[in-house]
Parts: structure tokens; C-alpha cells; sequence
DNA sequence: CCATATTAATCCCGAGAGGGATTATTTTAT
DNA sequence: ATAAAATAATCCCTCTCGGGATTAATATGG
């Protein structure tokens, strides 16, 4: 999968792992403690949405993040 | 380097690159078109911040992001 | 040890996030 | 094609984010 350079991206990639899953977005907003309207919002790339429920979502989902430098 | 699980590990990441390419907040700050104060609430963890600035920030310090799924 | 640069912590304020609920639209299945 | 489920788009409201500026604390070096 490829490198997550804006906020549209990692909105898709959170709904098709979602889709995988196949829960709803109302399922998946319970899980991870989020309300659907800002899952919604989330999936599709708005960029406001703060880092802390998003990865509250991305954790529910087994999602994991890697940050990857120069060096690394 | 090791995955990021929460806010904190996304900031001490950012800013352990920041600092290795020997950058100071301010600097990092305009090249990223972000105030000063969003790049320090950012890089000590503030759940809050939003995920466009952050990889506003992200980008211009070539930090690239990988979204790991169980069947990526 | 002192001066300077970098980072951190406030203050005020406007703009926008995000929640719940409702309604509309789209998607999916039968 | 129609019914049901899922997603999207509003509305209102409160709360906090984020910017700039200033002041304090910390780190770096001469």
C-alpha cells in the first residue's frame, strides 16, 4: 500500500480496512469511542481532524502507523 | 524505528528528525506553513492537533508515512 | 559563569471542530 | 424494481484549537 501523504489517503486507507472488516462506520465509531460524524469527516481526508481520535480509530481497526525517515 | 501508537510517539518522532537535520521549531515552523505554536503542541503530543498540519509538518521535513494493515 | 539562542508557557480572541439528532441520498441485497 | 441498510449532509450548540505576541525557563557556547 502506499505512503500516506495527505489526509484523503489515510482516509482511504482507514474506510477500505474498515470495508475489510466489514463493520459500519456507526459500529466502528462505538468501538473507538469516536462519534460517526467525525469518522465520517475522518474517511473522507478532512483535515481538521485531530491526531488523537484518529489514531484512536486506526487502533480499533489493528491499524498500525509507521513513521519512516532517511535514517530509518 | 518502531510504530506509532499514540500522539507522544508521533511528536518524539517528529521531532527526533527535526533535530537530527538541525532545524530549529521556527524554521521547521515556516517551512511547514504552521505557526510556532502548532509545531511545539505538536511535537509534545497534543492529541488535539490536526492531522493536515501535522503532515504539513511531516512532509517538509521528508517524513514519510506507512499505513500498516494485517494484510498489507 | 555569563550571554545568547532555543524552547516552553502564558494571554486574548476568532475560527472551526465535533457531538447528537434529523433528513436526504446512495448502496446493497432480495 | 423495491425495500432495507448504510452513508452523507445538514442544523444548533459548546468547547477548544491555533495564531501572534510576550514573558519565562532551559539549553548551548564562548
Amino acid at each position: 500500500m502506499a505512503y500516506i501523504t495527505d489526509t484523503d489517503a489515510l482516509g482511504n486507507a482507514i474506510k477500505a480496512e474498515r470495508r475489510r472488516q466489514n463493520i459500519t462506520q456507526v459500529e466502528l465509531a462505538a468501538l473507538s469511542g469516536v462519534g460517526v460524524r467525525f469518522l465520517r469527516e475522518l474517511e473522507k481526508g478532512k483535515p481538521g481532524c485531530q491526531i488523537g481520535r484518529a489514531i484512536s480509530v486506526m487502533s480499533a481497526l489493528g491499524i498500525k502507523l509507521d513513521v519512516i525517515t532517511r535514517e530509518s
